[in-house]
DNA sequence: ATAAATTAATTGGTCGAACCAATATACCAA
DNA sequence: TTGGTATATTGGTTCGACCAATTAATTTAT
């Protein structure tokens, strides 16, 4: 059971200011109310609102200018990744998975340099935890965990703070696609071939083993055969 | 010349609480000062403090409990892409360009299936606009813009989100690589074989056009440049 | 009558103080 | 030792005032 808190009244004012300026309520290139017209009608007090103000320009969905006003910025073209979170229409989230395919594939490539024993153990362990998982919710959190183990083997910074962008815009959606259960099998064998592959340092079919756009010639896929062959 | 702003005391704070927290004088898993403390020590008041707090919230570089304190969270396991504005290592950027360049890669792909020929003639411009730069600042820019138009092209949301922030941090940088004007002859001729590659629909060899991981077969390179002798 | 200067009104930025609410601590009693 | 109660600490919210940048209105000078 999910710990329901109460929140803060300011985060109750971003939301709603926020939903108001991703549906056009408050069009790109108008003007916010004024702050002390603005609390009152949210019925919070003004340094309340400053407050939300402040995070929805952390967010770049709107920049204030002294003495003229808080302008509200056009998000497709500002708007930072983090918004996301906030989209749940299908065919952007479907491009964001393909976004976070190519980060794993990007990972994994960076891995194969750089991956230690303790790194492969790790997602040896995580693998072997998504083979007896019933709940697919937790089953999504191992696939984003396993993801996740392989961009900790990568060390690469920016890879990880993107993943984090990633995982909670993933687990921020109300219908996630849980239908990762249902190819488990299918999944795990995956899982096990590139720790295979990260193992035997090869970038290039781990990444093509992630992307697939193109499926593996007979050559490569006995490689793949070859380097699973020395994992029990 | 660009015009200096003035900046506001909230600004100042976020940049002094920021550097302090992504050096470790505030160490992850500790908490910060009081904020009437905090405040005292800033010499700022309370409130003013607050809005940077909410700022460096939505960072997920720190998060409040009331009555406990304010915890600072370790930026590498949940801080956001974002940070990346404010770390100028070299590896680490690297890594990011090799990001934009995936993203790109990605943008290519998809602007294949549902590129107009008025994202063409945009592509056109730029590309004809780059081959007349001097500035290598207005030459990086035009890069970007280059990108962002194929973006733009692929229509996707997620793709331009992600790349906003990306074009954010790149133009935080206080050293920015300007190698790209020396090789301008190449990287125009690239913009031009990437236009010829997706007005003719061919996601995968724009990839390998971007990505170049391998080289192009000797087919391929036949067929790019049948592409590119339809352009004038 | 026009243009420049001045004044007033609007609006975001900062400040100070007070009180509410959640948590942690110290203390006391059973 | 345990359990509860009072107290202190700390973030959350509110009110009111004033500062500072901008714009609009008014006045003044030419």
């Amino acid at each position: 059971m999910k710990k329901i808190e109460a929140k803060r009244t300011v985060d109750l004012a971003l939301e709603e200011l926020r939903k108001a300026i991703l549906s056009g309520k408050f069009p790109a290139g108008s003007t916010l109310p004024p702050e002390r017209k603005l609390a009152d009608m949210l019925h919070i007090n003004r340094q309340t609102l400053r407050s939300a103000l402040a995070r929805l320009e952390a967010e770049y969905l709107v920049k204030p200018h002294h003495g003229r006003g808080i302008l509200v910025l056009d998000f497709r073209t500002t708007g930072s990744i983090e918004l996301m979170s906030y989209i749940s229409e299908k065919e952007p989230l479907q491009e964001l998975f393909g976004l976070r395919r190519n980060l794993a594939a990007e990972a994994a490539a960076i891995a194969c340099e750089k991956a230690t024993v303790h790194d492969l153990n790790q997602l040896r362990s995580i693998a072997q935890n998504q083979s007896q998982i019933e709940d697919p919710h937790d089953f999504l959190q191992g696939d984003l965990n396993f993801t996740k183990a392989m961009i900790d083997a990568s060390q690469s910074l920016p890879l990880r703070l993107l993943f984090n962008t990633i995982e909670r815009i993933t687990l921020a959606q109300p219908n996630l696609p849980m239908n990762a259960l249902k190819d488990r099998v299918a999944a795990v064998s995956s899982y096990l071939a590139l720790i295979a592959l990260i193992r035997h340092r090869n970038p290039i079919l781990c990444r093509k083993a992630i992307l697939s756009h193109s499926s593996l010639s007979a050559e490569e896929n006995a490689e793949l055969h070859f380097a699973l062959s020395k994992e029990q």
